[in-house]
DNA sequence: CTCCCGATAT
DNA sequence: ATATCAGGAG
């Protein structure tokens, strides 16, 4: 996509999501992490849900780590993929205790190595809790992107976000990938995008598509 | 690449 | 019935 195209995308996208932000609730950088382990392949909306009882119970490593796997595993069973995640929870706060003094490291290459946690959490962490700028790429950043046009349709969610790093001033990366991620989860959806009504229409290759199958 | 996985929308 | 949801590990 040229420069011209991308500063639309950028504007258009200011105009419709102002105050786009983190729809995760946390109230600090280790609920942060929790919450966004727990929402791999899950709605914000359920993980919430979840996490509003999870964090009275549970407020420090030490909790998770005293609480039998099991029940933990209950705790937040509604999630999906609860197994892995209840087991890299207490393996994360075992870490968390063992080596960085039961706190949550603002540096990327240590988050990275604890349990459950890779690329992506590791940057919407580091922009969301330590004001870090980032560009995290999950489901809706990655089929936005692709379906503007902003990246190739086979880039790997890497090569997503080193294009969107460098398309997109620095000083703007965590804001744009909070309208990103609003943009494709209430506007571009997986499912019946809304490319009738989308002022990005005329730019994105993907809704143009889309238009034209309908009308035939 | 496959597996993990319940809840919700379509 | 099937697709999708703020992915990560083996």
């Amino acid at each position: 996509m040229n420069k011209k195209n991308m500063q639309t995308v950028l504007d258009t996208l200011k105009e419709m999501f102002p105050d786009a932000y983190c729809e995760l609730d946390h109230a600090n950088a280790f609920e942060l992490t929790i919450a966004v382990l727990l929402s791999a392949q899950c709605t914000d909306k359920k993980v919430n849900e979840v996490t509003a009882d999870l964090f009275q119970k549970y407020k420090t490593p030490d909790d998770y780590i005293a609480v039998p796997l099991e029940e933990l595993e209950q705790d937040i069973k509604r999630i999906g993929l609860y197994r892995n995640k209840a087991k890299n929870i207490k393996a994360l706060s075992q870490l968390l205790i063992e080596q960085y003094n039961g706190e949550i490291p603002p540096v990327h290459e240590e988050l990275v190595k604890l349990p459950g946690v890779g690329r992506k959490t590791a940057n919407v962490v580091m922009s969301n809790a330590f004001d870090y700028p980032a560009i995290a790429v999950d489901t809706h950043v990655e089929r936005v992107s692709k379906r503007l046009g902003i990246c190739k349709w086979k880039d790997s969610v890497l090569q997503v976000e080193q294009t969107l790093m460098k398309k997109v001033p620095k000083e703007e990366w965590t804001m744009t990938h909070h309208r990103l991620i609003f943009f494709g989860r209430y506007h571009c959806k997986a499912q019946n995008p809304q490319c009738e009504i989308c002022p990005l229409l005329e730019l994105c290759r993907e809704g143009k598509k889309r238009m034209k199958v309908k009308v035939s």
